[in-house]
DNA sequence: GCTCAATAATGACTATAGTCAATTTAATTT
DNA sequence: AAATTAAATTGACTATAGTCATTATTGAGC
């Protein structure tokens, strides 16, 4: 026991989770994924309307109860599951070929990339959005982790078009990157509720995005 | 009885509701009524979530099951209650004194007159847009007519501004009113989370839509 | 006015999200 | 290693949104 707890400090920066940490963190990280996979499945499976907590709690093997001392809300379960996928998508939307293509183009090749991801599943990108809109308090942090690395993303894009010419000089690339943000997710709120095609939703961010941009 | 049916079919033009109609219609109107006044007093004195659907019928002396006839759900019953009151802001929003002022300056206090509704009762506010955003079909087209009513609004002023040379010609009107609610709604949003104050919220707001008008 | 069909209203009921007092488990101190 | 403290887990329970079979109201045709 004593072994365990003063085991030195350092020699373990290799994987980043497995050593240090006692059976209690251990626990907790393992049912927290645990929780994650049977909401994923479940959700996935049947719905979000049609599963219920109990259910995901049964899959995860744990008590009803346990399952709010890791979620607050069913909601939350749903960001909990996509929290990392999203910020995957949105770190890989950007790590797209560079090539030659303009600033525009490359905005635009982010945007679509986020909306191939959303269509996996329009009803559960219904919630989660609505849920990340006015996010409380708990998972503000978490949605701001988010939107920082697709602000930053596209503060970069900006900034090189402008170097090329492309973006007019007088724009302020952050602020410049969340007006195009802002245009997208406007758009994207009217396509998932089915009032726009995915393609006349794209074509049209595009023309917005190509007004406040274009030189 | 058959008078009633039969009465000529106009002579009535001068109040939109009274006569016309049969005592089944009227019935459902004037429960429709209660059911808004009652939710919207009691929204307005314990909030949203402390108020049950069953105080809600209590008050509006209806059946518990009959208030699911009015509204599909809690969440509906918010909009059943604000929706026209949010369409009388918009419009009023617009015929604010059109003095001397730039268009920008217009589109801003247009803006400000809408956050200072929101501000009355951000709770509420807070689960309105929420509902608004991703409306179900149901609601679709009452959410588009308040929508089209602010779009309408903008794009008017931004012709203006335009014919005055404050704006910058190669925009289209419309295109730009919907990007200038876009830019607007992000922050709103934001606002709403409790992430940024007011002011700055108008003032970044102004700065992008600056950014996109400006000449 | 009486009958009948259609529409609307009702409240007992169901399903389920979320709570909480009691219990179990892990870590810490002696 | 026993006792103590702190943290995590649990499932029986509660509150309430929403449903649905039954009943009441309305208007039309006779």
């Amino acid at each position: 026991m004593a072994e365990t707890k003063t085991k030195s400090p350092m020699a373990s920066g290799v994987d980043p989770t497995p050593p240090r940490m006692g059976r209690r963190e251990r626990n907790k990280l393992e049912k927290r994924a645990r929780i994650v996979a049977a909401a994923r499945r479940l959700f996935a499976e049947q719905g979000f309307a049609e599963t219920t907590t109990v259910q995901i709690a049964e899959a995860a093997d744990i008590g009803t109860g346990t399952l709010f001392l890791y979620a607050r809300s069913k909601e939350d379960l749903l960001i909990l599951v996509f929290k990392d996928e999203m910020l995957e998508v949105a770190i890989e939307s950007f790590t797209e070929p560079p090539e030659e293509r303009s600033a525009i183009e490359r905005i635009m090749s982010v945007f679509a990339h986020m909306v191939d991801y959303h269509e996996r599943d329009l009803e559960l990108s219904r919630i989660l959005l609505r849920e990340l809109l006015i996010p409380y308090d708990a998972r503000q942090s978490e949605v701001n982790e988010l939107v920082s690395v697709i602000f930053g993303g596209l503060e970069q894009i900006i900034r090189s078009g402008q170097a090329k010419g492309e973006i007019r000089e007088q724009l302020e690339p952050a602020t410049t990157a969340r007006s195009c943000f802002a245009l997208y997710y406007f758009g994207l709120l009217r396509w998932l509720s089915n009032s726009v095609s995915r393609e006349d939703f794209l074509k049209f961010t595009a023309e917005q995005v190509r007004a406040l941009c274009s030189v």
